[in-house]
RNA sequence: GGGUCUAUGGCGCAGCCAGGUAGCGCACCGGACUUUUAAUCCGGUUGUCGAGGGUCCGAAUCCCUCUAGACCCGCCA
């Protein structure tokens, strides 16, 4: 490994943009201006694995420039694409608009000007609170002006050629039959039911029919239309079996990440753009899904999804970026759980880089800091922050609901872990409160009283409503405890299952006087 | 049928993609502290890194074969 050199930062992003331009060299493109691409799905609910494709194309963009080569990244939304299913949680009523352009489907919500830019916009709202910077593009627009016409003109003309090599690469027939282009029928605005069947080269026609199609288990009546749609100013789109390719030719895209679920889709396009299109198809890396905790794949019709919206409430955009960063290979089982071990991480990361912790191995201290340049979008802050341990502001979240904020402050302060309040510090407890409400579980045990414990209970919360002063709370506790020949243990017990509904708590004379006094003697008398 | 990933102490995982003494959390054991709950702190135990072969001075890590599980594709986008 000694005589192993270590390229730019040391992460995988280094490696595979050194390995893109190591590729464009030997091609001899000209690399004045690279554009990596991300594809935005526009028609499902954007979760974190569609904005990590995003995050980790800018990753390489960043990279890029970090070895001195201007970059863009192109986001591109696919909002021509046509309504499949109905997301969970969306009305019933845009059953009509089933395989309608996403983009000319109104916003059930009504915020944006189509259901397409109501999803685009959850997603580049994901990008913009993490700090991505992107060029924006839509597919509609795309086609409207015209962008991919000698692209899909030399791809109808080589139609036959394709749909054999499509069906000898990933044995898909279709398009044997039919061309792989979808126009949106003239009648009734419906993609994929429109199938085209010829192509009219010289007035760059395709003539198609609209008829019933299936989308996976729905049938999709077709409205019988036959007509001709113009590829240049009629509206339409390639099949994905070979819009990449077209795109990547006409934006000159170098760099495509891809989830592998489109394996067999790229693989199609990027025959299609070498040896159809003559643009030697970008430079790839495949990831993998991330999956839910029970090892299902995400997807938004089952409800489980993690969003970036959700995450945010949760942990930083830091968290998500290192999430993203931190490696590309391997599935991955993810959950908010994983929250508090990628902040605490992001904080090892920040010792390691600001020569807090040390690091023996060169190569792992280079990757490290790599790693947190990377997280921080190669603008590392000049000085380290002040650390809390999440998990340890979840548990006091837990502990305290009413003043929360301030309270968490003090109990920081009294443990030393700050010196003085911060705005940062602030936000966290609140994310971490937001965290403990929402996963905190229910062990609410019944509390079941006897006599005895009521008549000490009652004792404990009289001396706690008085106006004198109780030298010593956890004292008078066991006092009590003892004097009605009740074990510690057990009114113990039973205190912390009044105050936090829970077995277990911190120290409990503390404690009491971090709540208030009466307000605790006023939890114990409503109990008894 | 095609493809990808995963397999590491009791449990959950990191380390693998750029080879260099196997690590973390939980659990467990011991100690400290607290007037005897809890919490906290300190210390400790736990592994033939799924199996087999190969490369190498050296393999959890790279290559090949196998086993088991998960997922994706074989509609469509």
């Amino acid at each position: 490994m000694d005589n192993q050199e270590i390229i730019g930062k040391g992460t995988w992003i280094d490696k595979l943009a050194f390995e893109l331009i190591e590729r464009e060299k030997n091609l001899g493109r000209k690399l004045e201006n690279i554009r990596v691409e991300s594809g935005l799905g526009a028609s499902g609910v954007p979760h974190i694995g569609s904005l990590g494709d995003a995050v980790r194309a800018y990753g390489v963009k960043l990279a890029l420039e970090n070895f001195g080569y201007k970059s863009e990244l192109i986001a591109y939304s696919d909002d021509l694409d046509g309504l499949r299913k109905i997301p969970e949680g969306f009305p019933e009523s845009l059953e009509k608009h089933l395989a309608k352009p996403v983009s000319l489907i109104p916003d059930p919500f009504g915020c944006h000007e189509s259901y397409g830019m109501h999803m685009s916009s959850l997603l580049l709202e994901g990008l913009d609170k993490t700090g991505i910077k992107y060029q924006f593009r839509r597919a509609i627009d795309t086609y409207k002006q015209g962008l991919l016409k000698e692209q899909i003109h030399t791809i109808l003309q080589n139609s036959t050629k394709i749909g054999n090599k499509i069906s000898e690469l990933v044995g898909q027939e279709k398009y044997q039959k039919f061309l792989p282009y979808f126009p949106v029928c003239k009648n009734c605005d419906r993609l994929y039911t429109a199938e085209s069947f010829e192509y009219i080269e010289n007035e760059k026609k395709v003539r198609y029919k609209c008829q019933d199609t299936e989308i996976g288990s729905k049938r999709i009546t077709g409205c019988g239309y036959e007509g001709e749609a113009d590829i240049a100013k009629d509206l339409g789109k390639l099949a994905w079996k070979v819009e990449f390719a077209a795109r990547w030719s006409a934006f000159d895209i170098r760099f495509e990440a891809y989830g592998k679920d489109i394996m067999d889709s790229v693989k199609v396009n990027d025959w299609v753009a070498d040896e159809i299109l003559g643009h030697p198809h970008p430079h790839h890396v495949k990831y993998e899904m991330f999956l839910d905790k029970g090892g299902k794949k995400i997807s938004k019709s089952l409800g489980n999804v993690v969003t970036a919206q959700k995450w945010l409430e949760f942990g930083t955009p830091k968290s998500i970026l290192l999430l993203l960063y931190k490696r590309i290979t391997g599935a991955r089982e993810l959950g908010f759980e994983d929250i508090p071990s990628l902040i605490n991480e992001y904080n090892e990361l920040e010792d390691v880089y600001f020569g807090k912790v040390k690091v023996d191995n060169q190569a792992k201290l280079t990757k490290m800091r790599g790693l947190y340049e990377y997280v921080n979008l190669l603008e590392p802050p000049k000085q380290i922050s002040t650390h809390v341990n999440y998990s340890l502001l979840v548990e006091l979240c837990k502990i305290f609901k009413d003043n929360r904020i301030e309270l968490v402050t003090k109990k920081l302060l009294d443990y030393g872990v700050i010196k003085i309040s911060e705005p940062e510090i602030t936000k966290l407890i609140e994310i971490a409160g937001n965290f403990a409400d929402e996963f905190e579980q229910q062990e609410k045990s019944k509390i079941n009283l006897d006599q005895i414990s009521r008549n000490a209970l009652n004792e404990l919360s009289e001396a706690l409503s008085s106006d004198e002063e109780l030298e010593d709370i956890q004292n008078t506790i066991y006092q009590i405890a003892k004097s009605h020949n009740i074990q510690p243990k057990e009114f113990f017990r039973v205190l912390y299952q009044i105050i936090l509904g829970a077995p277990r708590g911190p120290k409990i004379g503390p404690f009491i006087s971090d709540i208030g006094r009466k307000k605790v003697a006023e939890l114990i008398a409503k109990q008894v």
